[in-house]
DNA sequence: AACTGTCCCTGCAAGC
DNA sequence: TGCTTGCAGGGACAGT
């Protein structure tokens, strides 16, 4: 599923294929994509307007236009931006399309695919964020795009209740970790996913601030994680790599490959199916 | 206030 | 073989 490293993947294609590239025509499927406002909001606030920019906060893609206004598109569980020839054959469940032009001839377009369609694009107005976009308002420090130290974690986690897991899952703390990665960035840790964040003294907290730049770091530069469900993509159809280097997501029952001693267990912490070494994580 | 559980939705795979 | 059922998961929202 998209995580941080996933949606940065995605971000630089955007940077590399769609900025400075202006709108010419939007086409809008399903109304579900666009539920934020409506499918005339969409048309209207894209159409004729020029992407300046391809920014990430955590999980959410952020394109600056040059008429003010700001699109956020987020993939959620299914969502896949992919690039594409003008008339190309869309796949199922193309539920917006962007005509691209540069130098006024259009020359590509840009779908946002999503079959389980929980995810959502939408154009704002930066001056209403707080009313409009409450979830992007109150997001929490991304650990790659903002000041992100073993300090701010340090003071993010004091006197929290509830388990490490849910507290890396939390995107109000931390921005941009999701079920995948948080059990990878725990086992780097060494880590059990039900620990007291608050309980946690600063030597362990620098180890996990490491884990969390670190295990995302690995996963951009492997282009991310494609799972057998969801198939995410890159904007030129591209598969992620880093599956392959999950040492606990996905291997429930096999022997950890980090100690060598325990088995990789598999149970559910916040609600969320999560796999950790019986030996080497405390 | 802060945390937990449920729901949304579809495709895939396991099991009868 | 072919159907049904369950599971996957990010974040909003309701409930505790």
């Amino acid at each position: 599923m998209p995580e941080l490293p996933e949606v940065e993947t995605v971000r630089r294609g955007l940077q590399d294929n769609v900025v400075g590239r202006t709108i010419i025509k939007v086409e809008v499927g399903r109304e579900r994509t666009v539920r934020r406002t409506s499918r005339e909001a969409l048309i209207d606030g894209l159409t004729g307007v020029q992407i300046l920019t391809a920014t990430r906060r955590g999980k959410y893609l952020i394109c600056d236009l040059d008429s003010g206004e700001k699109l956020m598109i987020h993939l959620r569980m299914s969502g896949r931006l992919i690039i594409a020839k003008p008339q190309a054959k869309r796949p199922p469940h193309t539920h917006v399309v962007m005509h691209l032009a540069k130098h006024k001839t259009i020359d590509s377009e840009l779908w946002f695919v999503d079959p389980r369609t929980f995810g959502e694009v939408v154009v704002f107005d930066p001056d209403l964020l707080a009313t409009q976009m409450p979830d992007l308002a109150s997001l929490g420090v991304d650990p790659l795009v903002d000041n992100f130290t073993p300090e701010i974690l340090q003071e993010l986690f004091k006197n929290r209740r509830g388990n490490l897991k849910a507290l890396l899952l939390n995107q109000h703390f931390v921005a941009g970790i999701g079920n995948i990665y948080a059990d990878e960035i725990l086992h780097l840790a060494k880590l059990r996913p039900d620990r007291l964040p608050g309980r946690l003294n600063s030597v362990t907290l620098a180890r996990l601030h490491a884990a969390i730049v670190e295990v995302l770091n690995k996963a951009i530069n492997a282009g991310g994680s494609t799972l057998k469900d969801t198939q995410y993509v890159d904007l030129d159809g591209q598969v992620g790599n880093y599956q392959d280097e999950h040492r606990v997501y996905g291997r429930a029952g096999l022997p950890c490959l980090t100690c060598r001693k325990g088995r990789i267990l598999m149970t559910v912490v916040a609600g969320r199916t999560t796999c950790y070494c019986s030996a080497c994580q405390t």
